[in-house]
DNA sequence: ATTCTTACA
DNA sequence: TGTAAGTA
């Protein structure tokens, strides 16, 4: 099938499916017209990138990781030994990643509490006080 | 009508 | 990523 096809079975852009070619997720076939072919299996395949993405995996980890991965229909399942190290790996960089966030909301959090307690309002910056638009 | 590459916002 | 341009 040509990107079309796919692009209208997977729900994913055109423009995204190149990307994925582009980062080496997928490898469609050519044809002699420039045209890229695409096997019945890459609807599979674009959705399992997918769930990879929203797992927060990297392209690069994607694509090194991808061939390592048997697809029983519903569930994806790792196929290499390696294969669930380099995962727990990205496990431990996003507990950082979440870390790092929460420390940050505590920031705020902290000096919006100081902002409650504070009588004066030396507010001068219209922009902080515009009410939202929406 | 579709797809391709390149490039800019 | 979206989109426009200029093709094949």
């Amino acid at each position: 099938m040509r990107i079309g096809e796919l692009a209208r079975r997977t729900g994913i852009s055109e423009r995204a499916l190149r990307y994925y070619e582009e980062q080496q997720l997928l490898r469609p076939e050519r044809r002699r017209s420039g045209y890229r072919e695409y096997a019945e299996g890459d609807v599979r395949t674009v959705r399992n990138i997918r769930t990879l993405l929203a797992a927060g995996l990297s392209t690069y980890t994607i694509a090194e990781v991808l061939p390592c991965m048997t697809d029983d229909g519903d569930a994806l399942v790792p196929a290499c030994p390696e294969l669930t190290t380099v995962l727990s790996q990205d496990r431990d960089r996003l507990t950082t990643a979440i870390d790092d966030l929460l420390a940050a909301r505590d920031i705020l959090d902290a000096i919006i509490a100081a902002g409650r307690s504070e009588t004066a309002q030396p507010a001068s910056d219209p922009a902080l006080t515009a009410a939202p638009a929406g």
